[in-house]
DNA sequence: TCAATTTCTTAAACTAGATTATTTTTAAGT
DNA sequence: ACTTAAAAATAATCTAGTTTAAGAAATTGA
């Protein structure tokens, strides 16, 4: 799998020299995944981080009564790992897998402390990305405290155009907060509406 | 006011000498606030974040309907600004006023890009920060996926025993996302059951 | 210190969204 | 292609949390 979308996103941010990506790809560890195939699950200790080149993977938690929670979607050029349990070292919350075939890159958290030390510019990469995540997340809080389930699906279809239909509705209930079957009741009312 | 503390404060994170802390110092204006002053206001452009020295200050948003939604306190030691806005140029959605008399010490954006460039130990401060803050908004969103009002409200109440007794009811509310007479009701159903 | 404003409580009526159950449709694995 | 399981739709019932309203208590600032 080509590992340059990582490169060309990287070039966003900062500017590497030939030397320096190849030795960020050097880092790197490439892993083929099968739908439903794990990267994380819960109680165990994640130290890796996920770049994904194709396909999709999500993170999620199930609660006490066996309800699962998406807390992100990784489509392609996304990050995806439990910063909670990465940075902490206490074991995860969260479960990520693949909710469609993939190939993403595994950073270890070992080996982003190398590249931190080796190539300082990407302490500049990955604070822009947690930075954005940051804004992100908490415009989530944000709409969940001020919008309701309608508006939080309205938004999730704008954001997420190319999710909308290769995801089961189940998950997309999962992640704007409301049961299947009253995301199901909302589309045919929308759709009445019209 | 006693600038101390927030080197104290960075002192955990990263390592400075006298010159990189006074440096530090002299990029920072302090200013005192009286409750109610803002620093920011919706529409505005966020150009500052803020250290808290004493007092409390808060983040909100207003909704169409003029109800305030509350996505952040700040008590002495911790940071905060409207990340959107100081990151993207734009406009804020956010408010931020203190609630009681405060101090604090005030660093601009452009401030803290000569920061990053004269001191690069502070992408790394900034990049925990961050993390930090990444990890909070996240579990955030989870706990508003997957707990009920009450299991909300008691989460408040151990995260911030201390804003419990200082803060009117009202904000608690508009934080853990419930209208304040359904707060009263709970507190008072809570008192019954004990 | 006292009036004015804001905050808190209580309670009844209401509604957005959950739950439970059944049927139909779609997709997956072999 | 077939079988089994998973996902989606529909509908009736139920409940956590909202809305509206009005009085009591607490803060505030002048």
């Amino acid at each position: 799998m080509d590992k340059s979308i990582l490169l060309q996103h990287t070039q966003k941010f900062i500017q590497l020299d030939e030397e320096e990506q190849n030795y960020f790809l050097s880092l790197l560890q490439e892993k083929q995944m099968h739908r439903k195939d794990f990267l994380l699950r819960e109680n165990e200790l994640c130290t890796y981080s996920a770049f994904v080149l194709s396909g999709c993977l999500r993170a999620y938690s199930i609660d006490e009564q066996g309800v699962e929670h998406i807390l992100q979607f990784a489509p392609p050029n996304w990050w995806i790992t439990d910063m909670f349990s990465l940075l902490s070292g206490k074991s995860a919350q969260l479960n990520i897998d693949a909710v469609e075939d993939a190939s993403v890159l595994l950073l270890s958290k070992s080996n982003q402390e190398l590249l931190y030390e080796q190539v300082p510019k990407f302490e500049r990469y990955f604070r822009i990305l947690i930075q954005n995540s940051t804004v992100a997340s908490r415009q989530r809080v944000l709409d969940n405290l001020e919008l309701s389930a309608i508006e939080r699906f309205a938004k999730f279809c704008n954001k997420y155009p190319t999710l909308i239909n290769s995801l089961p509705q189940k998950q997309i209930a999962a992640y704007i907060g409301v049961t299947p079957e009253f995301l199901s009741k909302m589309k045919a009312s929308y759709l009445k509406g019209l």
